[in-house]
DNA sequence: TACATGATGCCCT
DNA sequence: GGGCATCATGTAG
């Protein structure tokens, strides 16, 4: 189940803007499945597993709903760039901009599987393992499931990050995929928000143990 | 200039 | 299952 990173070398490729200039909840859907990639002092690999779409003005729960500010302007800008965002002062979210420029919209990652630079991930949440080959679930979850734990596991900082192009071989931070199929996707209502909180555009790879949340199904 | 609050996670029961 | 740390941002005054 396992893949090491020199197994998935051959076969991955970046994705580019086009997938990005489309609605967010498409987007949001087909990431599912696709690596997040940092190229740094390590070479981090992980997969996106659960994901959240947020529409633009017209979403009450969108940062973009305040409009154009200095703050979110990542996301009315063109396709295919990082929004980081501080929040609750203590975690980095890191988002993806959708829709072309001047439309506002974007896609939040929640939740990733570790795959390569595990031990510098889990360094990095301050989580200890002892051994890798060995190492429980429940553990190897702690590393990145959940908006803030991901963007701690993979170093991401408003300051960093914020306005990186995903889709440039010249970035440190991109996307790409492999040739992973999802095999099911569940849909439920975003996580802890509350403005259009019924709205089901939460979305996560059906079974995934490194979802965020209790049960790994809902929260 | 002040204030309320949030796309959270951790630790304690 | 619930309280709390901690601060940038937006909005009201």
């Amino acid at each position: 189940m396992k893949k090491r990173a020199s197994e998935l070398g051959s076969t991955i490729q970046p994705l580019d803007r086009t997938f990005f200039r489309r609605d967010p909840r498409r987007v949001a859907r087909d990431l599912l499945g696709k690596i997040l990639l940092r190229e740094g002092e390590f070479h981090l690999m992980a997969r996106i597993v659960e994901v959240e779409a947020y529409l633009g003005e017209n979403d009450p729960a969108a940062h973009a709903a305040a409009g154009n500010t200095a703050r979110n302007s990542v996301l009315f800008g063109p396709p295919g760039y990082a929004y980081v965002y501080f929040i609750y002062g203590n975690h980095y979210c890191l988002n993806v901009s959708c829709l072309p420029v001047g439309v506002a919209g974007g896609v939040l990652f929640r939740a990733l599987e570790p795959v390569a630079g595990i031990a510098e991930m889990a360094a990095a949440r301050d989580i200890e393992i002892p051994d890798l080959d060995e190492a429980r679930p429940a553990l190897l979850k702690k590393i990145s499931s959940g908006p803030g734990r991901m963007s701690e596991a993979f170093g991401v900082t408003r300051e960093r990050d914020n306005g990186k192009d995903f889709t440039s071989t010249r970035s440190d931070l991109r996307i790409v995929e492999d040739d992973y199929r999802v095999r099911g996707v569940t849909v439920t209502p975003r996580i802890g928000i509350v403005k259009a909180a019924e709205r089901p555009l939460r979305y996560f790879i059906t079974g995934s143990p490194f979802v965020s949340g209790r049960k790994s199904q809902d929260r």
